[in-house]
DNA sequence: TTAAATTTGTACGTATGTATC
DNA sequence: CGATACATACGTACAAATTTA
């Protein structure tokens, strides 16, 4: 399941150290489901798979470990993140937090740019869903609604969001990989698109509320047929013993 | 400046690891300003004072960047962080924002351990604070803000605040610091107690607002006469050129 | 351009804690 | 409970890359 894991280009990351580069490959590679919940992240295997020695591969560790996306126990190892409901439940209730709380900012502070960088958002989502690029989709549905954050210019808003961004895309692409099918609906940000361009904020707000649910029903849903199937396999292989 | 950074005592980290024991000493050398904002950060020299290696050091330190409590530019090196009126309003717009979501998760599920542990720890700040120890109050001022997040057991929550915990003790750090005089009134925190305890959320959630209004107003006359003075320092001693 | 200072990365050895038999 | 295997954690020394003066 490692074995995808490529040397790094050392000639293409341009300006970036090494720990960077390292950080980006991984979290990729989890984001995507290259290396699924519960593998665990050996960094003498991963150090010579990628070509790397342990120490920038130590620290790019340390910050997934940050970011929420790998669990890590002092001198047992380091593992990818595992879901469950209730993790579901708090992100996206404290994304509709942050996201309401952005768009007060940002509202009366709105530019020409602001309206630019929205559209053309907007149209890359809708051209990554067109072609079917399931991880292009995910990554552009994050840019999307990222851009309020951006724009609110908040060091710690934007901070908060980048944490749960990560988490977020790590879900979806579970989801998707699942039911092998295309992810969203081509239309689902038409109407939030449309409100974000408009003049009133409490419409906006009711939006952000009530996509935050619709996405929220659909993971819900996923991640509990999920663990239930994962469940019946560890009874399978496990030694019977009730947990 | 760095003289007051004494080596670390292995004994007592009883089952931390050294990096952990490394953030712990370095973020109070930050937060109590023994190492002022601007002040460098240099491996080499910091690794030898404390008696410990590259390796631990160059992670704890980029946690503190994690934290925002040092600024980092790759391969030129790590500052404590400078302050700015608008990290400030920033701070408090968000610690409001989060602890009002707090307490409306936390609300219905207060239990009498809850209100125990907040009598008890409005009690150790008013302890700290009649004993004079700055440190001592600001800490237990954190502490008790930090009850209701922490009874919400909703972990990104947590780790927000946690962001913000660190950055607010910094600024009431330099502040005590300049004025020379015991900080928080000893009642200042009574009202908030009081409703946190009484069956009210909507006067709760306006004595945050109020609170926090209040918490920004002195910070940030602090801090727009502390650079002001800066200001005329670095005239002072730079060449004269205007920034 | 060179040179100095510092960070970043590599390599290898040792110690220590954890897990498993 | 003890012994052992394993991976992490930490130390040291040196080389390479980058910024700054």
């Amino acid at each position: 399941m490692l074995g995808r894991l490529e040397p790094i280009d050392r000639e293409q990351g341009a300006g970036r150290t090494l720990r960077e580069q390292l950080v980006i490959v991984l979290r990729k590679a989890i984001l995507e489901a290259a290396m699924p919940p519960g593998e665990r992240l050996v960094e003498t295997t991963l150090a010579e798979q990628l070509g790397v020695s342990r120490g920038p591969l130590r620290e790019a560790i340390r910050q997934l470990v940050e970011e929420g996306l790998v669990d890590q126990t002092p001198f047992t190892g380091a593992v990818v993140r595992s879901l469950s409901v209730e993790d579901i439940q708090e992100i996206y209730s404290f994304r509709t937090l942050l996201e309401s709380f952005a768009f007060k900012i940002v509202w009366d502070k709105r530019t020409p740019e602001f309206f630019r960088v929205l559209d053309s958002r907007h149209r890359a989502l809708a051209y990554a869903i067109y072609s079917g690029d399931q991880q292009q989709a995910i990554t552009r549905e994050m840019d999307l609604h990222g851009l309020v954050y951006e724009f609110s210019k908040h060091r710690s808003l934007i901070e908060s969001w980048n944490l749960l961004r990560g988490r977020l895309h790590f879900y979806f692409t579970l989801h998707h990989e699942a039911h092998h099918r295309k992810g969203a609906l081509p239309e689902a940000h038409d109407t939030y698109v449309a409100l974000a361009k408009g003049d009133d904020l409490g419409a906006m707000l009711r939006e952000v509320e009530e996509h935050m649910r619709r996405g929220l029903g659909t993971l819900e849903a996923f991640v509990v047929e999920r663990s239930a199937r994962l469940r019946g396999q560890d009874v399978a292989v496990s030694s019977g013993v009730p947990t």
